[in-house]
DNA sequence: TACATTTGTATCGTGTACGATATAATCGTA
DNA sequence: TACGATTATATCGTACACGATACAAATGTA
C-alpha cells in the first residue's frame, strides 16, 4: 500500500513540480527578447497592472518571500526596469516604480500570452483543460496560502 | 485583448509556478525528519523504485538536467544516503546506489504520501479534482518534453 | 513619553535550476 | 585502425527561493 504510494508516478506533487519547470522554459526565448527572467517577468505584470507599489504588496501578490524579492528587484533597477525609493509616508517601505524602459517592455510582451498559449496546446491538451488546471489550482493555491 | 491576457490572473503559468512552490513547501516539515530536501526526496523515490542506476537515468526520470543533479546527488552522497561509483562497463557513467542508510529512509518515508493527500485535500478540492490535474499535467509534460 | 513589540526590507547561508563550457571515454566511419 | 563526432558527467557563473537573522522605523501601551 504505502509502497505503492511511493512510486514518482502515483505523486502529485512532481507533475506540478516538472510541468512548472518545462513551461518556464517554454518562456524563455520570449523573455530572452526582454531581457528578463521568468521571476522577473511576473514582477513587470504586477507592475504594469498597478504601478508604484511596495515590496511587500509585490511579495503578496507573487506569494514570494520579501528576501527573494529583494535581491531580484535590486537586478531590476540595475537594468533600468523599475526605481526604487523609501515611502516618505512609511520609511520602512520601499516604494517600487516602473522606469519609461520598463514601461515600454508592455508593448514588446503584448505577443507573449497569446503564442505561449499556442505553444503550450495540442491534440491532447485543449484550452478547456488549461482552464480547468488553472481554476482548481487556484483554488488549491487559496487552502496552501490559509496553511502557513 | 493583448492588455488583458497580461494580467497576472489570466496567467495559467503564475497558479502552476506557485502551487509547485507551495506544495513543496507543504512537504518540507515531512522531509526535515528524514533530512532531505524535496529534489533529494524525488532521487530517493526513484531510487527506491530501481537502485542502482546511472546519472542520466535519474535525470531522465526526473526531466533535470545532469547538471543540476550532479552537486544534488554529491550532498546526498556526503550525507551517506547513496554511493557514486564509474560503471566498469562504460567508464563515462556514474553508478548511483542507496546505502543502507538511503534504504532503511524509505520505511520512515511511508507515511508521507497519505499525510500529504490529506494535508493538501479540503472542501474545495477534491481527490477527484487532484486526480484530474495530474492526469492533465502528465499529459502536458510529455507534448513540453517534445518540444525541447 | 519610555520601551517592548511589531513591521518592512535587507543580508547571509544553503540548495536548487540551468546555459555554457570542459574533459574523458566511447562510438562511427573512412 | 586513426580520428572526428558523440556521450556522460562535472564545473562555473548567474539567478532564484527560502529560513534565519539583522536592523531601522513605526506602533502599542503602561
Amino acid at each position: 500500500m504505502s509502497k505503492e504510494q511511493l512510486k514518482l508516478s502515483n505523486q502529485i506533487c512532481f507533475p506540478l513540480y516538472s510541468a512548472s519547470r518545462l513551461i518556464t522554459q517554454a518562456y524563455k526565448p520570449y523573455l530572452d527578447e526582454l531581457g528578463v527572467t521568468y521571476p522577473q517577468y511576473l514582477v513587470l505584470l504586477v507592475l504594469w497592472e498597478e504601478d508604484e507599489i511596495t515590496v511587500n504588496t509585490i511579495a503578496q501578490k507573487l506569494i514570494l518571500k520579501t528576501n527573494t524579492l529583494s535581491p531580484l528587484l535590486q537586478r531590476m533597477a540595475h537594468q533600468e526596469l523599475i526605481e526604487r525609493n523609501r515611502s516618505s509616508a512609511d520609511e520602512r517601505s520601499v516604494m517600487i516604480k516602473l522606469t519609461n524602459k520598463g514601461k515600454a517592455l508592455e508593448k514588446a510582451a503584448a505577443a507573449i500570452p497569446e503564442n505561449m498559449m499556442k505553444s503550450l496546446m495540442s491534440e491532447s491538451v485543449e484550452l478547456a483543460d488549461v482552464m480547468q488546471i488553472k481554476q482548481l489550482l487556484t483554488q488549491w493555491i487559496e487552502l496552501l496560502k490559509e496553511k502557513n
